[in-house]
DNA sequence: TCTACTGTACCGTCCGGACGGTATTGTCAA
DNA sequence: TTGACAATACCGTCCGGACGGTACAGTAGA
C-alpha cells in the first residue's frame, strides 16, 4: 500500500531528476530553468513544483542522490573484493564512472551557479573518503597522488578538457592501480597487493 | 602616445576585469550581474559597457587574460631555468597558483554558466600543453600521473573541495617533482634530473 | 574637439515561484 | 452501499523582479 504509493511519486521524482540532468547538460548550466525540466519530464510546471518545492531542493536532491549512489557502488565494489584495498576499489570506480556516455555530472555546475552551498555535502563526503583512505595506506605521498590524479581525471571528463586515446587510459589505469596496491615511493615491494597493517 | 591612451585604457579594463573576477568568487557564480561588477569596479554601468561592449565579451576577456598570464608565467619559469624539464616548471608554477590565497579562477564558473563555448579557449591550451608535454617525455605513465594530479589540484582549488595541510601539501610536492623528473615507473634512476634524450 | 567616460531612464525577456484549479483514488461514517 | 470528504498528484496561468542591453544627454580632461 505505501510502497505502491512510494513508488508512483518516485516515478515522477526520477523521471525529473534524470530530466534535470540532461538539461543541465544540454541547455548549459546557466540555463537550468525549471519549465525546461518540466518540458523535459514530460510533466507540468505546477507538477514539478509540486515533488520539488524549490529550484534549490531540486538541485539539492540531485546532489544527495549522486551521493547515495557513488557511496552505494563504492560500499558494493569495496565489500566484492576485500582483499582488495579501498583506494583501489575507488580508482575502478572512478575510472569506470569517468568512461561512461558522457552523461557525466555536468549538473554539478547548474547547482554551484544556483548556490555554492550545494558543495557543502561533497566536500564533506570528499573530506571523509579522503580521511579514511588516509587510515589505511602508510604512504601518504602515493594516496595524494593516486586520489588527486582520479580528481583531475574527473574535472576533466566533467570540463571535457582532453581526452584519452585507448593506450593512454589503459597507461593511466595501470599506473594508478599500480600505485594504489603497492608503495612505490618505497620501491622494491611491487608485488604486493596487500597493505602491511599498520597496527 | 598610444601606449598612453592603452595605458588608460587599460586601466579601466584592468579594474573591471578584476571587479568581476571579485564578484564571481563573492556573489557566487551564478549572480555575476553587470551592475554589481560596475558597481564593484567604482564605475558606471555605461562605463562598463563602454569597455565591453556584452556580458559575453566581458568573460572571453577574463578568458583570455588568465590564459595569457599563464602561459606567459610559464614560459618565464622554463626560460629561467631550461635545465630542469617543463613538466617540473608546470607543476611548481601550478602548486604556486593553488597556493595563493582563494583567489582561484572561480570566475571560470560564471564564465561556463554564460556560455559553455568559453570553454573551448581552455580547453585548446590544455590539449597544446599536454601534447608538448607528451613529446617530451620517454614515460606517458609518469606524465598522466602528474599532469592529472595537478588538474585534480587545481580543481580541488577551484572547489574549495580539500585543504591539505602543510605536510601533505610538501609531501604532494616533492612526490610529483620527484615523478617529473625521474621516471618512477623503471625505478632505480631517482637521481636522474634531465630525461634522457629519446632521439 | 575628441575621448572616455557618467548617470539615468527605459525596454523586453526570462525565470522562480505562488496560486487556484482538477482528476483520481482512498477513507469512513451512516 | 453510498454519499461526504479528503489527500494525492498533478495542470496552467499569472506576477514580480532581476538582468542584459539600449539610448542618450551631459561632462571633464587632453
Amino acid at each position: 500500500m505505501e510502497k505502491l504509493m512510494k513508488s508512483r511519486k518516485s516515478n515522477s521524482r526520477d523521471k525529473i531528476l534524470a530530466a534535470a540532468a540532461d538539461v543541465a547538460r544540454e541547455a548549459g548550466p546557466g540555463n537550468l530553468s525549471l519549465d525546461a525540466v518540466a518540458s523535459r519530464a514530460g510533466i507540468s510546471k505546477g507538477g514539478l513544483l509540486y515533488n520539488f518545492p524549490s529550484k534549490a531542493k531540486l538541485m539539492q536532491a540531485l546532489v544527495e542522490q549522486y551521493l547515495r549512489d557513488f557511496q552505494a557502488s563504492l560500499e558494493e565494489a569495496h565489500a566484492a573484493d576485500p582483499q582488495k584495498n579501498l583506494l583501489r576499489a575507488y580508482v575502478r570506480l572512478s575510472m569506470e564512472e569517468c568512461q561512461e556516455t558522457g552523461a557525466s555530472a555536468s549538473w554539478i555546475f547548474s547547482a554551484i551557479a544556483q548556490d555554492p552551498e550545494f558543495l557543502t555535502p561533497i566536500k564533506s563526503f570528499k573530506r571523509q573518503l579522503f580521511e579514511r583512505l588516509k587510515a589505511k595506506t602508510a604512504d601518504l605521498q602515493s594516496l595524494l597522488v593516486v586520489y588527486l590524479a582520479i580528481e583531475g581525471l574527473r574535472s576533466m571528463t566533467l570540463f571535457e578538457f582532453l581526452t584519452l586515446d585507448e593506450h593512454e587510459w589503459q597507461a593511466l589505469l595501470d599506473a594508478l592501480i599500480a600505485m594504489a596496491d603497492s608503495q612505490p615511493n618505497q620501491l622494491g615491494v611491487k608485488g604486493a597487493s596487500e597493505l602491511p597493517r599498520t597496527e
